[in-house]
DNA sequence: TTGCAAATGAGAAACATTATCATTTGTATG
DNA sequence: CATACAAATGATAATGTTTCTCATTTGCAA
């Protein structure tokens, strides 16, 4: 729970201001989190910071656009955010229980490269969730 | 364009209709397509069909459960869906003109099945779309 | 302090999707 | 073929998510 100093968004190029600090907080008092705009915006108000919900939208925007949160569009209809580790990686979503896993595999990264590169793309950037149930006994992430 | 015969529909316990009839035979008019829900609906309408929009929504719903098509959330909120050709396969999404490619990379899948199981998880789909340019002098797919 | 562009927040609006319900249609039966 | 009735449809309302508008507030530099 470590307060982001002002700088860091400075260095994004966004001007310090009351909401974002709020916002770039909570994400970094919770690492590999990954929440809806909904999630962030109820997160704040339970923490008492008045916040408006249109305010939440345009900073996750913002931050995206900076390279300080990452967006995911899992099924579901709703974008979800989580901060940027700065390594790439994918997710497993646990269906039963919603838990998100990260993973990273280098060959998987690299067969996608090789394939966009065969059919003549270049590659911006890629999305690959797997949907899966947990297998332990009993799912330890219950919602 | 050959009309899709009612068995089609009865075998995927769905009865045969005006509407269901109209919209199986657009998707396999269209091998390869994908189709958002205003996609269809607008080209039923183009093509003299009358039909509801509450419908199209209704029926592209029951014939994914049913399999007879495939969902895919790409970036931009809406889902959108492709016949169900029998074959996975994966995605490249072009962010100039909209086109996609399709591609299956057999590493990738294993690969995918590797990684979900040494984590415990069971799986039960998985999607991959790898977001790019077309390199092709002129993008043929201009949007 | 003061000034002002930038940011915020409340609410309206836009957009995608689902729910409601009166009417129509497909099909099984006589 | 006529009838009956559950299932499906379509107009519309409602919902959920995200963006837009604009009057007010705020961060920051002079
Ligand atoms: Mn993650
Ligand atoms: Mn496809
Ligand atoms: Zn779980
Ligand atoms: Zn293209």
């Amino acid at each position: 729970m470590d307060k982001p100093k002002p700088e860091h968004l400075k260095n994004a190029g966004l001007k310090s201001t009351v909401p974002r600090l709020n916002i770039l907080s909570l994400f970094e008092s919770r690492q590999e989190c990954h929440m809806s705009a909904e999630d962030v915006y109820k997160q704040l108000l339970a923490n008492g910071d008045d916040v408006g919900l249109a305010t939440v939208y345009r900073v996750l925007t913002q931050f995206e656009q900076a390279g300080l949160l990452v967006r995911h569009n899992f099924e579901g209809g709703k974008s979800v955010f989580e901060l940027n580790q700065g390594k790439h990686h994918d997710h497993i979503v646990c269906l039963q229980c919603g838990h998100v896993e990260e993973f990273y595999d280098a060959a998987i990264e690299s067969r996608q490269k090789k394939v966009a590169a065969e059919r003549g793309f270049a590659v911006h950037d890629h999305s690959l969730y797997i949907y899966a149930d947990c297998l332990k006994k009993n799912c330890p992430h219950k919602r």
